[in-house]
DNA sequence: CACTTACTATTAGCGTACTATATAAACCTG
DNA sequence: CAGGTTTATATAGTACGCTAATAGTAAGTG
């Protein structure tokens, strides 16, 4: 293994790479545990969102899972075919759109409740490092989009 | 916020999340900076590993970037058509492919070697900061993929 | 009130990224 | 050395995820 000094570019110094390649590989843990539920990683995600606070706009769900109105769109409409959501005009404004869960939605939750379990069984992981590296990604983020 | 008592399925407190946010918000600072390369950031990636060992094959890029032979074959096709790398038969064993920078290729690193202090720059972040988050993310990937 | 500006979501187009499948070359084993 | 198996890429199909452009609604202004 190169050090930084040497090269400057070596892959596997940069944090970009790491970034990247461990969010692939997590989130491949995930498809296996949410195949059962139908859902894929993100469209797990946006579950988490709704089950916090139903009905949202696009807008909304963007600006907390930090995805453009462009992704979510397509996203939105796949999960309201699998019966999870529905999409309707808001009534007070025309423009939005409220996403609301329907009742197959609301009751997935219990389904998704074993969902983290495992997910720390397969990584095998304690609990303090997983909570001091989702510390490490917030002020990644943070610092990203300041 | 909520702890993770209230609700283990809050969205903020999901490592996965994090993770996946980080991911996209850091890799959107690279856009700007990649743009005048003419490099997406998994195309720079994939540069990065063949500035350290060329050539290689499909599956030694596979295996060190952690990504799928479908994944490699376009992304190096559009790489090949940009000019900074060439697809030719191995001759010691037809099913492999030797993936080869050009001179175009080799000398784009010239260009490259400014990227990272561009990158930690937008970040503001301190070095050792970005280091120990390198080495959290790796320890990700190891036991994502143990 | 007409006009302009801003906002919300959608669509189009491109580039990953995966699984499953196909194809061809290399290998191994009887 | 023929036949089956393994290995190395490539392709098909689906789903993100982005930017840019669009359409429709709301809000502000003279």
């Amino acid at each position: 293994m190169t050090t930084v000094q040497e090269n400057p570019l070596a892959l596997e110094w940069q944090v970009c790479f790491n970034l990247a390649a461990a969010s692939r590989s997590v989130i491949a843990l995930y498809r296996p545990v949410l195949e059962p539920l139908g859902l894929t990683h993100p469209q797990y995600l946006v579950m988490l969102a709704l089950w916090e606070k139903s009905p949202r706009t696009v807008s909304e769900l963007g600006a907390e899972l930090l995805l453009e109105p462009a992704t979510l769109s397509p996203l939105l409409k796949r999960l309201a075919n699998a019966g999870y959501l529905t999409r309707e005009r808001s009534t007070s404004d025309e423009r939005a759109l409220a996403v609301t869960l329907t009742p197959d939605g609301v009751a997935l939750r219990e389904k998704a409740l074993a969902v983290p379990g495992q997910i720390v069984a397969k990584l095998g992981l304690p609990l303090e490092e997983l909570e001091h590296a989702r510390h490490v990604l917030h002020r990644l983020i943070e610092a990203a989009i300041a």
